[in-house]
Formats: structure tokens, sequence, C-alpha cells
DNA sequence: TATTGTTATACTCTATAACTATA
DNA sequence: TATAGTTATAGAGTATAACAATA
């Protein structure tokens, strides 16, 4: 006979092994598309936003710049992205979103209904609601920035 | 000018952001501590029930085999556990959990409640008491074992 | 001098396979 | 033949340091 650890209905561990398997299932979702979390992260920050240098992606998303190259060289060999030497500053790349790496964000976002979906099914509508509510304001406590995922940094901290 | 990504309001990224997270400050509790989070893992499974050998440990947390070797090992030097051969198989070792390991669990355990403070202080206690039963209710939608978190693993799947 | 992008090297973590001793 | 533990090797991922071009 075994009882269950005293903290696995602590906040702290409920929310991080919850939302390791969400993101599990979200990374599965993109790994279907071809598309790693990282480069996702790269490709819809592009998306949202404007054009960027390597060097704002980098420090938009945690990811050192050393391996935001081989990163951008795997994206543009897929040809979701381009590098266009910068008119401002002659070092610089922009790094821009192409057509079809635009089209893929679009279709992302179009499967996370149905992942929320899953996750949420045992969830009334009512709940789903209150609980979205709940992690925004944990988010904003945590002075997390919208759509940026700490794990996308190359450093632990 | 820039927006949020259309994804940032998902269920499943807001449980994989606020998840990462809290699965950092919970790591640099335990790193303060001088143990890993596979370790801790370990060490509070031991706690929870019965004696245990490698392979059972194994096959409960999901860490393969040839890792535990190596982490059993660590912890072994650590004084956290003690390996004495199985009486019923001479091929295993039953892993034992030491006072010191025993305490060890006992001293992150007293500890958070006041994670759980940090992570949900800009929550009421009613809203903390919702999130949390919301998140257990997630957690069995999704199979989850209750104080098993899926990071362990070193299969990714 | 400092910064952007790049490359090279070392280090860590993990995956795979094989070995030994028991069953 | 199969299983528990162990070891060795190779591969992926990351950190650190250095370099060339430009500011």
């Amino acid at each position: 006979m075994s009882s269950s650890p005293s903290y696995a209905s602590s906040l702290a561990f409920l929310l991080s092994q919850v939302g390791a398997r969400s993101a599990q299932l979200f990374g599965e979702r993109l790994a279907r598309k071809g598309i790693s979390a990282r480069a996702f992260g790269v490709l819809s920050n592009l998306d949202a936003g404007r054009t960027q240098t390597q060097q704002q992606l980098s420090d938009a998303l945690g990811i050192h710049r050393n391996n935001m190259v081989g990163l951008i060289d795997e994206m543009e060999a897929a040809g979701w992205v381009a590098r266009h030497r910068s008119m401002v500053d002659r070092r610089a790349f922009d790094v821009r979103l192409t057509d079809a790496g635009a089209a893929l964000v679009k279709a992302v976002a179009h499967d996370i209904p149905d992942l929320d979906d899953l996750i949420s099914r045992t969830l009334t509508i009512e709940q789903r609601n209150v609980l979205t509510a709940l992690l925004l304001q944990i988010a904003q406590g945590l002075e997390l920035k919208a759509g940026i995922h700490p794990h996308l940094s190359s450093t632990p901290r």
C-alpha cells in the first residue's frame, strides 16, 4: 500500500505537472507539422509583430544568439523565414516571415481549440473560462510575457 | 507595435507557460537544498510508499533503468538512500530511504506552502481552492498519476 | 570599443547496445 | 530464455570563447 506524496496537491506541483503534459501534447501537434517548439516560438513572434533581427528575436524569446543562428538556418531551409540584410544596420539580418511560414502559424492556431478541448474535456464551459482567467491572473503575477514560454530560454534561469 | 500571439490565451499554452515557470521555481528551491528534480522524485516516491527496487522505481517514475543507476549512485553518495540486496531476488537492489533522506523530503514539503503563496499571491483563498480543484480534475482527465511528473521520463513520450 | 552574426570546442544529458549475475 | 543491474559508446543539445564585419 502506498500513499500520494504530500506535495501532489500543491499548486506548485499541480501546475508543473499539468503544464508539462500540456506542453508535451502541444509539442506533439507541432511535431506532426514538422516544427519544433523553439521554431514555432520564433515564427509566431514574427507573425505577431514586426520584422526583427536575430538579436531582437534572441532578446524577445530568451534564446542565446549563438543558438539562434542554427535555428534560423533550419527555418530558412524549411522555407518559413528569409534573411535580408538590414537597411539601417549592415551587421544585422532582418528575419522575415514567408507566406509558407505565415500559413504554418495559421494552421497551428487552427488546431489549438481542439487541443484545449482535449485538455479540459472533464470541465464545463464555465469551469474552462474560470480556469483561463485564473491562469492569466497568475501569469501576470509571475510577470510572464504573453506568448513567451520560459522553456525556450537556453540558460535555465 | 506588436500584438500577442493568438494562442497566448489558450488553455494549452497558459498551462504550459505557467507550469514551466512553476517548475522552475520548484527546481530552484530544490537546488538550494542540493537536490535535483529527479532525485527528489525518487526520494518522495520512496517516502510515500514501500521500499522499492531500482527497476520498480524506474517503472514508477518513467526513468530508464540505465539512467537510474547513476542517479541512485549520486543519492547514495549524498547519504539519502542505501542499496541492500533483495532477499527475494538476488539480482535486485532494494533502495531504502535513510534518515537523512526522509528529513530532506520533510524539509522540502515544509517549504511548499510558501512557494504556493508566491505563485498565487494575486489570488484570493477561494480562487486558490477553485484553481486547485480544477487542476486536479484536469490531471485526472489526462490520466496523470498523483505526484508523478511527466518530465522525469527519459523518453519524451 | 561595442555589437551582430558566426564558428569551434567542450561539456552535459540521453539513447542504444551489450555485458554479468541471477531467475 | 528472460530479467536486474551495470557499463560503454555515440548522439543531441547547450555553454563558452573566440573571430570578422560593422557600428
